[in-house]
DNA sequence: AAGTTGAGTGCACAGTCGTACACTGACTAG
DNA sequence: CTAGTCAGTGTACGACTGTGCACTCAACTT
């Protein structure tokens, strides 16, 4: 259930949970939309996007089904919403996880344990990712493909600073950026899979991730077209 | 629709497609659980097996919804039929491939060609094992995660006879054959998005396939503990 | 020839689904 | 102060869901 968000005027008194303040308009709807977003993403800890009904995320936000539609006007929609929620502050941080550090080594801890980090902290938004990568046609699936190239042209674009890799054509760049995000999706979903508070395993994965964007990244001095 | 099967006793006089001879009644039997497992994977040619219902499908292959329990118990049951029946064939044909050849250049095209017949041959079967892959819990999933890991098992059996790799200890020969896997995956999803018949596309992902490998064996004479 | 088995039928049930429609009443702009 | 906007309400609909139950009748066993 999570944090079930009261939405209905009539309770609205029992809303003194945060100071409140002038509730606008606006800004009350916004906190509605954002109750739908919460429990949509609560009800996908176990469950796939598809098998969600509209009333039951209304439910779980507390309002009527009717007046989901005052915020979205389908269920996809709110999917692709909830994606671009997970990538936005991801794309950043690791970005600056990358350009902080100088040299591979540095770089690949920075940029898994950041992934580590944030993955950690936003489970939900990551099983829900991971789970509609794939999961056919439709509006949330092309969403996250286009995030994944966006994060893929971010790498290919940091890579292309080292040395070796200067010389490169773009179009071997993006095959390597593409190879590092899938390992690292891979990861993602390595993570995902370990039962809570298993730190023991949590560190093994990043081990496993750390080598393997080592073993990828140690032909690359030896590449040619 | 597909090659909806007859399974009622009324019209089976129809059933002259195949020369029939005598039907037993396990044969029979089998024959509606095939059509079935056909209807099955027709609808999910572009929807989610989670949004599959049992009705449609007893539909698609011609039987009452009832009749349906008389060859699998839940949906769940012959979600995992169909898993079963896609990776039957083609472990044991990637197999051969790799055993065929030496040396890795020879082994790369001959798996990647493999596979890329395979696929082009049950485009249904990948398309729905790629996209129930991390679909979430429940049993579906969990074949999948099975399957893969037997890929991945067969793979590091075959590297390890490779030189190099001889001296490997195991837990990094398996890190190497989920890598590839992993690759090969990402390649099977890329030929499912291209549109039918463009065959210049096709091209361009095998080669891209081959490459990924290349740059991923290429990291191997040098690794170390 | 008589009896048993079981794949497939048809009906019926209680739920859930998306969404159309007319509504209310707190906020807000004039 | 007044009129309008619009987030949220309640009812109602037809369509679809999984599954229980009693059934038929061809294929099989004895």
């Amino acid at each position: 259930m999570g944090h079930a968000a009261i939405a209905s005027t009539l309770l609205d008194v029992s809303a003194a949970e945060e100071p409140a303040g002038p509730v606008s308009r606006q800004e009350r709807k916004q906190r509605t939309r954002q109750a739908l977003l919460d429990a949509a993403l609560d009800l996908l800890a176990d469950r796939s996007f598809a098998s969600l009904s509209l009333r039951e995320v209304a439910k779980g936000a507390g309002i009527v089904p009717t007046a989901f539609y005052r915020h979205f006007s389908s269920m996809e929609e709110l999917g692709v919403a909830l994606v671009e929620e997970t990538t936005r502050t991801l794309r950043g941080m690791l970005r600056g996880a990358r350009t902080e550090q100088r040299g591979y080594g540095g770089m690949i801890r920075a940029s898994v344990h950041t992934l580590h980090r944030h993955v950690r902290e936003h489970e939900d938004h990551f099983r829900f990712v991971t789970r509609e990568r794939y999961a056919g046609p439709g509006a949330v699936s092309r969403a996250i493909a286009v995030e994944m190239r966006m994060f893929s042209s971010d790498l290919a674009l940091d890579l292309a600073r080292f040395d070796p890799l200067r010389t490169w054509p773009t179009e071997d760049l993006h095959l390597l950026a593409d190879l590092i995000v899938t390992a690292m999706l891979g990861t993602v979903a390595e993570l995902l899979e370990i039962r809570p508070g298993d730190t023991a395993a949590d560190e093994r994965t990043l081990v496993a991730a750390e080598k393997r964007l080592r073993m990828i990244l140690l032909g690359v001095p030896h590449w040619q077209p």
